[in-house]
DNA sequence: ATGCCCTCGCCTCGAGGA
């Protein structure tokens, strides 16, 4: 089973990038980020024609989080994060696939720091970190998968000593990515790659894309069962390299069923 | 310290992104 994740900054705007990456890596289940769309304006008769059933919450402008899952329908279990005003902002669905609980999240930025959007972020984690707890006691096979907005350690960015006053970067932020970590997630990019450079969003500024001056901020966690299946883990950096391309480029795991 | 680029809305600039 193929497992995606991908911030599409605007999925309107991207669709043709969508489906021509949907057809050729031919993912099992897609977690998307930044739709910026309202749920009416949704593509979903275009996705539902490539293939994919989907559940998505919305919102005008920002944020937005879907799960498609090819020749299926997801089972939404939640949108929302416990605790958090998920009316406001739409960074957090979760629905049951082929008996694995996916969680698709998109963690808030946190910029600039320090202020109240920093503070935000940590409380946002903190929910996350409630949460991902009683999922984990669940016993279910789960997986995280979205956009962190955290480079977990200095290999993750190309030029760490810049971004240490960074709401991406902080120590606080990397503390909370870290004590998800703790309680027995696996990060499956880097458990599979533990001393490989790997970046997952390239800005649109200052040429970062052309001098790969990147940063890895998409992420999969894994329960312990799903980890012990771990067999890839990769991302599709040449749609990064595409005409009117996402910032980030899509990543994905590959598990034994 | 700021712009650099890009998306969206109903809009021709501002907000937000990371």
């Amino acid at each position: 089973m193929k497992i995606a994740t991908y911030n599409v900054n605007g999925v309107n705007g991207r669709l043709s990038i969508l489906l021509r990456w949907l057809e050729e890596r031919q993912p099992d289940v897609v977690c998307l980020q930044e739709l910026k769309s309202p749920d009416e304006k949704f593509p979903r008769k275009a996705i539902e024609a490539a293939g994919y059933g989907v559940v998505y919450q919305g919102q005008s402008r920002w944020n937005g989080v879907a799960i498609l899952a090819r020749d299926a329908d997801p089972i939404e279990t939640r949108r929302g994060l416990p605790g958090y005003d998920h009316d406001r902002e739409s960074r957090y669905i979760e629905a049951a696939v082929n008996g694995h609980l996916i969680a698709c999240l998109y963690v808030p930025n946190g910029n600039p720091y320090p202020g109240p959007k920093f503070e935000n972020k940590l409380r946002w984690y903190q929910r996350l970190q409630d949460h991902a707890a009683e999922l984990l006691a669940s016993g279910a096979p789960v997986i995280l998968a979205g956009d962190f907005n955290v480079m977990p350690t200095d290999l993750d960015v190309y030029a760490p000593e810049r971004w240490q006053n960074d709401a991406l970067f902080r120590v606080e932020v990397r503390d909370a990515y870290a004590r998800l970590i703790a309680q027995g997630w696996t990060d499956a990019v880097r458990h599979l790659h533990p001393n490989e450079r790997i970046y997952t969003f390239w800005d649109y500024l200052r040429h970062r894309w052309e001098r790969d001056a990147g940063l890895r901020i998409d992420h999969f966690l894994l329960s312990p069962d799903v980890a012990q299946r771990l067999k890839k883990a990769e991302v599709d950096r040449h749609v990064r390299g595409w005409e009117k391309t996402s910032d980030h480029a899509p990543v994905w795991i590959e598990i034994k069923p």
